[in-house]
DNA sequence: AAGTATACTTAGGAACGTGGGG
DNA sequence: CCCCACGTTCCTAAGTATACTT
């Protein structure tokens, strides 16, 4: 269906935009029902009434304000039973519809609905009748954007947009080294390729397998050419990207060595207690509680749902191997045994010598050599993760309801590996088989195999500096590029689509918005078997709340349930929308976007613009401000050091909106603390600075009265404490230098200093001991020798300074302390900004990129100084 | 049209290695 | 030289997106 009008020209599809925009095919049978049923006429139930009065006119804030105010994230999980509201559940779409903009749809129920399809269906076969029916919409939703911009405004620029945008692509795009780019292939060569991938399709839905015997005719013709051209191209593939590859053939050749197995479990006797007593446990129930004991007093251990999933499969494994006396008690099971074992273990690896190093690092080798390459098309390729997941109790992240279940082993018949026909086929591991054997050059993965906890398919991929991910990675942010170039229009028409009459559209917009402007994630729809988080689609009514006059304050839990805490000012219109959409039925639990699916979304935006999807303005955004915060922040005439600071700081930014946290590191709060305490060290001194002032100089009590004033945060005891460990160091430093000069006397033979003139000298900390005690007690510290007001208030002056400069530190460590610039590297900013910007700046690259990120991103490396995103 | 399966990217934490100060 | 704070690499969970199935 959504093939339709996919199949014209770009240039073509560029026009409709606009019309796709206001109505497209996720939304035929609303524009239908819509167009025959001119607002004024609808009649609407009362209680929907008052939303769309509200809507129109805004006022009676508060009432909604304070009806949907609810406090932070609940636990409550009412999710599945309750995904839909009331009002939306009968005869689906048309009510729900009908409810919000009026009541046509309840004059249009099914009967219209078919009607509708009917038109649907006919719109597939021919885009002409897709302007049509798109057409009809749109001149009925054509009045909404008068309010806004001008609905020539948004209608015209679109075509106008279009062409300006082609003629630009064509300038502006200067990227030298790939001039055929996965954009300009993709504009291009876009219809071929979709013919092509209906084909394939029809294959498809034959049978796989014969497919794959047509298509390796085809494949082996191409695979010659291909050779033929990979040679001479060496390795830089990113150098003669062909143009009309089959996106959906990933090689023509394909040969490795398999997958590799972690070893069988060596027993190592060691007896967990049970009800106090040992108890002599079969190898593989040992294991099992191994598992547990190695996490004892770690977070997961001590996790309830953890332990009891653990507890359900140890129990099972023990009772299969006739473990006695039956475990019957998760509280009578005692792990410490094993956990020490695991312990002293770990101390053992950690203490290992030079030679045992040398030879596990020998034997990582070997396998690295053996598992850890392939041969794609004919080129060395690394492989990312060719070791099977050994077993062990599955991790769940956050309050997933399976953590702690038991992982199990995984044998080699349970494996699938994938390899190109003329491929040997790996040997399986003695007395074993594979699962299976196929060769499917449409896939990247090399083996896959399905684990047991959740029923998930694993897979062996390429590592990341392959050729494959390389060009994926490529593609990726040509599309955020591609998305740069329509961003404005695109925007343009959710901002204005904000105000549709029909609810789906409305919350689709909206979404968008929070998509676009806010960086979240899609938010597909999850299981009960999953832990509770969500994305932008998914989010509930708990996890917004408003406040007047624009603020959305948002705190849910996201991907690896990292919270999502901020709270933005949003467009007014977008506030509106969401306080709609929290309005009435509506309780916690609930959908906020109720019609909303991330499948509907995406259908949407591929419409908008070929390949765009939700994730991919995150890749835009985070790339986006990356460029623009560095560009903003770069010192131009500044130290490598100084260039560094800004290049992090960017990063920094774009972790920041992309949401990216770790965990506290545990000795943060000391490291904290420390800081802290060099701040309150440079306020004593400026504090004893202050009152030599006042004894130098009591008259300037009445003048600078600040000198009176006490030093923030400077307890007493703490001060106290502070003098005694600087006695205490002084201490050490006399005693350290009194040693010190005696094995120099010696040395030089000259007669050793006694310890009683060592004792001398520590007794005149003594000394200053008592004077601070004194300083202490009478709140006056006597000017030494030489001091004046003058040299005082410079050093104030400089305290000041460090203080400052302390703080700054501080902040910054404990901003960076749970921001993870790492992952906004890797995955979200194009390292082609990364590359101009050492180029253009003088910085060496390895400053930025680590050894494998420069392999991972090889091809991004041979851009101009001046490349732009 | 929803549910399910598949394939791939994105993610944080653990393990590992390193380098620079005591 | 050892320790430890730190960055890097490894590991695999948890997302997105789309194709397939019912």
């Amino acid at each position: 269906m959504s093939s339709d009008s996919e199949d014209m020209p770009l240039a073509r599809r560029k026009e409709q935009k606009r019309a796709n925009n206001i109505s497209t095919d996720d939304d035929k049978i609303d524009s239908g029902s819509d167009s025959d049923t001119p607002l004024g006429k609808r009649k609407r139930p009362p209680v929907r009434k008052r939303v769309l009065d509200d809507d129109d006119d805004d006022n009676d804030d508060n009432q909604t304000l304070s009806s949907s105010d609810s406090g932070a994230p609940s636990k409550k999980r009412t999710r599945p039973a309750a995904k839909r509201k009331s009002y939306k559940d009968d005869s689906s779409e048309s009510d729900g519809e009908g409810d919000y903009q009026g009541s046509s749809d309840s004059d249009v129920p099914l009967a219209k609905k078919k009607a509708a399809d009917t038109k649907a269906k006919t719109k597939t076969n021919g885009s002409a009748k897709t302007n049509g029916s798109n057409g009809s919409s749109r001149s009925k939703a054509a009045p909404k954007y008068k309010d806004d911009s001008s609905s020539s405004d948004s209608d015209a620029p679109l075509a106008k947009k279009a062409a300006s945008k082609k003629t630009s692509t064509a300038t502006k795009t200067k990227v030298k080294s790939e001039p055929v780019s996965a954009s300009s292939k993709s504009k291009q060569s876009s219809t071929a390729t979709k013919k092509r991938g209906k084909d394939e399709a029809d294959d498809k839905s034959k049978v796989k397998k014969i497919k794959k015997e047509d298509e390796d005719d085809k494949g082996k013709i191409k695979k010659v050419k291909k050779e033929e051209e990979d040679e001479e191209g060496t390795d830089a593939w990113w150098l003669n990207q062909k143009e009309n590859e089959d996106e959906s053939v990933k090689w023509t050749s394909l040969k490795h060595n398999g997958v590799y197995f972690p070893p069988d479990y060596v027993p190592h006797g060691i007896k967990m207690k049970y009800d106090g007593k040992p108890i002599t446990l079969d190898p593989a129930v040992e294991e099992v509680a191994g598992f547990f004991g190695a996490l004892l007093f770690t977070e997961h251990a001590e996790n309830p749902t953890f332990q009891e999933n653990f507890f359900k499969d140890f129990q099972k494994i023990a009772k299969k191997h006739k473990t006695s006396p039956e475990i019957t008690s998760f509280k009578k099971c005692d792990f410490t045994p094993m956990y020490e074992y695991y312990q002293n273990e770990r101390e053992k690896r950690k203490n290992m010598t030079k030679e045992q190093k040398e030879a596990a690092k020998e034997e990582k080798a070997i396998l690295d050599e053996k598992y850890g390459v392939c041969y794609l098309d004919g080129r060395k390729e690394k492989v990312g993760n060719y070791r099977i997941e050994p077993p062990g109790l599955f991790r769940g992240r956050g309050k997933h309801p399976k953590t702690g279940c038991l992982k199990k082993r995984v044998l080699p018949s349970q494996v699938t590996l994938n390899l190109s026909k003329d491929a040997p086929v790996p040997l399986a591991p003695a007395g074993h088989k594979w699962g299976a054997i196929v060769h499917d050059d449409t896939k990247t993965w090399l083996a896959t195999w399905k684990e047991n906890v959740n029923d998930s398919t694993k897979y062996v991929f390429l590592a990341a500096g392959s050729s494959l991910k390389g060009q994926s990675d490529l593609k990726k942010f040509e599309t955020a590029r591609a998305l740069k170039k329509e961003i404005e229009w695109i925007r343009r028409g959710y901002m204005a689509d904000l105000k549709d009459k029909k609810m789906f559209i409305r919350q689709r917009s909206t979404a968008m918005y929070l998509i676009d402007r806010l960086a979240l994630r899609a938010g597909n729809e999850k299981g009960e078997d999953e832990a509770d988080t969500v994305g932008c689609c998914s989010l509930r009514f708990e996890h917004v709340t408003l406040e007047k006059p624009n603020i959305m304050h948002l705190d849910f839990l996201g991907k690896d349930s990292i919270r999502y805490q901020k709270s933005v000012e949003v467009d007014d219109q977008v506030f509106k929308n969401i306080r709609l959409f929290k309005r009435e039925p509506a309780q916690e639990g609930d959908d906020l976007f109720d019609r909303l699916k991330t499948s509907e979304l995406n259908k949407h935006l591929q419409n908008l613009m070929k390949g765009l999807t939700a994730k991919v303005f995150r890749t835009y955004n985070a790339s986006f401000t990356f460029q623009d915060q560095l560009e903003k922040l770069t010192p131009k005439d500044g130290s490598v050091a100084e260039k560094l600071l800004a290049y992090n700081r960017a990063n920094r930014e774009v972790a920041i909106l992309c949401n990216h946290q770790r965990a506290v590191s545990k000795g943060h709060a000391g490291q904290i603390g420390k800081i802290e305490d060099k701040v309150r060290a440079y306020k004593y001194q400026k504090m004893k600075q202050k009152k030599i002032i006042l004894s130098l100089e009591p008259k300037l009590k009445k003048k600078r009265p600040e000198l009176l004033e006490p030093e923030s945060d400077l307890e007493d005891s703490w001060i106290e404490e502070h003098e005694e460990q600087l006695m205490e160091k002084e201490r050490e430093r006399i005693k350290a230098k009194f040693e010190k000069d005696n094995e120099k006397r010696k040395a030089n033979k000259e007669k050793p200093m006694t310890a009683g003139e060592l004792k001398d000298m520590l007794k005149e900390v003594d000394v200053r001991a008592k004077e601070l005690a004194k300083e202490r007690k009478t709140g006056v510290v006597p000017a030494p020798r030489g001091s004046t007001v003058e040299k005082c208030n410079a050093q104030i002056l400089k305290l000041d300074e460090r203080i400052a400069a302390t703080r700054l530190a501080l902040t910054d460590k404990e901003e960076n302390k749970q921001t993870a610039l790492g992952t906004s590297k890797i995955n979200y900013i194009d390292p082609r900004i990364s590359a101009a910007w050492c180029e253009k700046h003088k910085v060496p690259l390895d400053k930025i990129f680590t050894k494998t990120l420069r392999d991972k991103f090889k091809w991004a490396m041979t851009v101009d100084d001046d490349w732009e995103f």
